[in-house]
DNA sequence: TTATTTTTGTAATGTTTGATACAAAAATAG
DNA sequence: CTATTTTTGTATCAAACATTACAAAAATAA
């Protein structure tokens, strides 16, 4: 049920969309949604987002167990590019809702803010360790760089809807990834 | 009355903001608004992203006469990090459209990222020119420096509102303005 | 089985939405 | 100054909205 209406959200956003998408898109009556999710609508989103947090988790552990972190964070932002159209069209749930709802609502804002900083975090240190091990020589702090691929990944989210071209988004993740060396 | 619509609309988008707050913001009645924008909210809407069309063609003639119009691009960028708090949550309204309309309503998605291209054409013009006159040695294609300029204009679009921070939003600006050399 | 709780779908809630109708008022024309 | 047009604000419209009330149905427990 989640996962439907987590598909909605990731397409058209909070706003936009409206609880009667939300019944006809799950199947489920108006009814059961509110008695499911007590906090209805926002709850409901809330779970959308949360979903991306259990991804991040799966990705943590990936990272923590490779011998070779940083090629696996290349390669998922290489991934992003060849997605489906829809997929460049969709973008990134969680940096999509941060631009909707800055003034609009605070605490889903706050939520999604702070699953980027997650991120951030994941690549900041995956960075610093290999840094320390030498496999990185680039002096720059690995903060300086975590924060790079967030605004990297952010940039592509909007970039994707502009082009929605295996191609140029290759060619644009791999000029920005090399300042990973 | 266009500005005021505009100051609403780049803060709270399209959807979330309403005729009333319209009316309230710009202090005309709801029969005013509609008889001076004949398409009502959507025309009103239309008219605040057009201005900003308006803006880049005063730095499209900035960037025409400029000696160093490089320099001009980086120093507007930079400018950037230095804006109020504010801004940095409100971002750009072309961006942020683009962002919400997906899905939503093509029109008014196209019109933005029209802009969002004719503003790439005029970077990757400057930058061209500037490869041919040998100011900028990079042998990376003009119109691939030119949508990196767009990618860290979306990128930069988000990560403002994660961290509204001169020194942080500075600081990763300068780290991929560097490649423009 | 019967009794009790939980889940479901429908209908209706009151509110807000974007848009209009229209008369008063202001501006313009003659 | 009068006649005509344009602009304004108010009151109102139907539609869409998120939410809830509630009875039927399903599931569970005894």
């Amino acid at each position: 049920m989640v996962l439907k209406a987590q598909e909605l959200f990731w397409e058209k956003g909070y706003n936009a969309t409206s609880l009667s998408d939300l019944s006809t898109a799950t199947g489920a009556g108006a009814g059961s949604l509110y008695n499911t999710f007590k906090g209805g609508k926002k709850e409901l989103f809330k779970k959308s987002l949360q979903q991306r947090k259990e991804d991040l988790e799966d990705f943590k552990i990936k990272l923590e167990n490779s011998d070779t972190p940083i090629e696996l964070i290349k390669a998922f932002f290489i991934s992003v590019a060849t997605a489906s159209k829809k997929s460049h069209l969709k973008g990134c749930i969680v940096a999509n809702t941060i631009v909707e709802m800055t003034f609009i609502d605070e605490e889903l804002e706050n939520e999604a803010i702070e699953i980027l900083k997650e991120t951030e975090k994941l690549y900041t240190t995956a960075i610093l360790a290999e840094q320390k091990k030498g496999n990185i020589k680039s002096k720059i702090p690995a903060h300086t760089l975590g924060k790079h691929l967030i605004t990297l990944w952010c940039g592509i989210n909007t970039l994707r809807r502009i082009y929605p071209d295996k191609e140029i988004l290759k060619q644009q993740i791999e000029l920005q990834l090399q300042i990973l060396k």
